[in-house]
DNA sequence: CCTCTTGCCGAAACCGGTTTCGGAGCCAAG
DNA sequence: CTTGGCTCCGAAACCGGTTTCGGCAAGAGG
């Protein structure tokens, strides 16, 4: 007698799935050959249109359902979509996350592939893991999110030529298919929202520097001051803030300013409700002495107090149209006939509204808050 | 000339995979054919020790993996575990998902699994998305969260005798495995932590009443006040909280009542920060007048203030040992001995302390705040 | 009437693994 | 010296598909 391994052993009591309808019973129930059937389901001209019908009914009456795995290994391909998430500390896309991967889900189901996520603390880490999916063929391709300006994945992408679809743009934007959101045009458009609302002094806290969208916000900030006639203020400048702490950090040093700006564009939401705690702190009253508008969202923004004036991103349809852009790469298209941007669109609430103070005048309701007041860390963020 | 469909013309301009050894590759280089190879490293016993190590060493030299997709066509398994994420309204999870993915996805990978992630927006969306996965054997095996007291699910995974683990317990436990907190541990807890503050007025706000969960908690509320020989009062009982505005709701009514409870324990964080809000805006204060112990440890409670007093979960561990328990189920271990319960862990800040008010004096507080302030919604969760 | 296309399908190889079957070689017992 | 059993590996079938190749039959052209 011959017998497994402990384990092996074990694997013989596991389950067993279900039959199915293989292509074979289809053949044999159309009095075909599985290689005739095969073609007829794949689109291959040599198959008459009476035949290629009568095979199709006959599928779907059987509830035919090729087995991705026995495709891929002739193929190549998996019918898999990849997603590598990173799992950072500063991590910005966490209430997105359900939302996203619904829409990528969705739109890979829709076409019967499916979606193959994996985590990865950090860069490397996440570069192995794309190695080894790549390896595995697990999966054909993969949705890159928060792309860098330079981006190694990019680069371990081209290297080994599997599809890829970035959720940004990049530097170097040879051979990269995208689905972006207009950052720039947002910024700039927020910035002569509060021109229009009589702003002069209009600061910008900016997000991660080595995240590309942070160029084209910024970008974009400047673009929207020159429309508006307003002279930038590099002291009205800040980078880096990709969280509440460092939202609120960055507020704190620009409301500590001489002549602090009435009106801050934050790049990301959470970086403007840590904002918003430092300028409560203060005595300010948003909306009215300190005006706030922010890109991104999130669901908080509705419930902070005064509600966050942003500018969203549907990010369910981002997830669902780089599913399929990605789809349409594996399948050969050109990336350069892949790129797609949309806009966000402003959701009006009430952290932003005309300019009510001066800055000088809000320079000195802040000191004299200050000097009453002894219980300002107090409320601020731990 | 043959020619394919268009589509498949394109495909044919499509990526093409990397060369990877395959087990061909490896039994030439040891002189070995490929049937020899596969039982020497499937762990057959009619492989003599030298060879099995020869063959180990070689695999691991030329970094020999075996194509998952093409192992699945003969030994029905995929190698990957499925996890359908429901998407509602009342997205409780939603703050966890990160880490959650992090745990499955880290064990997963660890034994070269990988993890199938597809999303549902409806009970029924979500069982034909487990069928479709079952029926394309794209997943061995599923990850059931949040589960419920009757779960069709699991009704679905019994008739298709499909291995599963549950992150929650249910009410029929035949065949199931799972991992769960013991929540109802940690209400009993809160309770027994409160009324050693000197509380005797101790309200409840449970979760959703279909999820298995809430029975738990509830019956741990109940435990809780009974080993602190405190006598249950039905109108301190409240049901269905899963979201902020339901516990804000629910805090509210609880408040009214001419003996408001003094302290309060939500099954969720969610619903307590929910409640925050409401108390604020009726002039209490958090910690103080009103007591709040909840459930959950999502970062939004650090964040709040006062900071939210919870028993917190390790979702990246639940996610982990899921994986692991699921792992096991698809190789033939019996449900039984696959079940693990983890405890809760106090996380202490400041939403709870000491008694200072008894219910009366705390009802006439409310009382006279609600004759004096007139803007008691505005302040509200709208 | 014969040849040359063209349309259409069967047969078989192939993809990369797993699993079954049979037999060669060796050693010990009869 | 034969027989039997055991160890260990090769050969080949198999899983469920895809793709290549060859050839039959019908229609077109001369």
């Amino acid at each position: 007698m011959r017998s497994n391994s402990d384990s092996a052993r074990i694997a013989a009591a596991a389950h067993r799935p279900a039959a199915r309808t293989t292509i074979q019973d289809l053949a044999d129930a159309l009095g075909l050959t599985k290689g005739t059937v095969s073609r007829a389901l794949n689109g291959y001209s040599d198959i008459s249109d009476r035949t290629r019908l009568r095979v199709r009914r006959k599928a779907e009456a059987l509830g035919y359902r090729p087995l991705a795995q026995a495709q891929a290994i002739r193929t190549g391909r998996a019918r898999s979509l990849g997603l590598v998430l990173a799992v950072d500390d500063d991590n910005a896309q966490k209430p997105f996350l359900t939302d996203f991967l619904d829409g990528v889900s969705r739109a890979a189901s829709a076409e019967h592939w499916t979606l193959t996520v994996a985590t990865a603390t950090s860069e490397a880490d996440g570069l192995d893991t794309m190695s080894r999916l790549i390896e595995e063929r697990k999966a054909d391709g993969f949705i890159l999110p928060r792309t860098r300006i330079h981006d190694p994945r990019i680069e371990l992408c081209r290297a080994r030529e599997v599809p890829f679809v970035l959720y940004g743009r990049t530097a170097d934007p040879e051979g990269c298919a995208w689905y972006d959101i207009r950052g720039e045009a947002a910024m700039a458009a927020a910035v002569q929202r509060l021109a229009g609302f009589g702003h002069t002094r209009i600061a910008f806290v900016n997000g991660g520097t080595q995240y590309n969208y942070s160029v084209l916000r910024r970008d974009g900030f400047r673009e929207g001051l020159a429309a508006a006639g307003l002279a930038p203020d590099p002291a009205l400048l800040r980078e880096g803030a990709m969280t509440g702490r460092a939202g609120a950090a960055a507020t704190r040093a620009l409301l500590a300013l001489r002549q602090p700006p009435t009106a801050i564009v934050f790049a990301l939401d959470a970086a403007a409700l840590g904002g918003f705690a430092v300028a409560r702190a203060l005595g300010l009253r948003l909306g009215r002495d300190l005006s706030v508008i922010a890109y991104d969202g999130i669901p908080e923004g509705a419930y902070a107090a005064p509600g966050l004036t942003t500018f969203g991103v549907d990010t369910r349809v981002a997830g669902q149209r780089l599913a399929e852009l990605l789809m349409a790469r594996i399948r050969g298209e050109a990336p350069e006939s892949l790129r797609e941007l949309a806009e966000a669109t402003l959701v009006e609430r009430a952290s932003d509204g005309p300019c009510a103070l001066s800055s000088e005048e809000l320079a000195r309701k802040i000191r004299n808050h200050q000097s009453t007041s002894e219980n300002t860390h107090k409320e601020d963020l731990k």
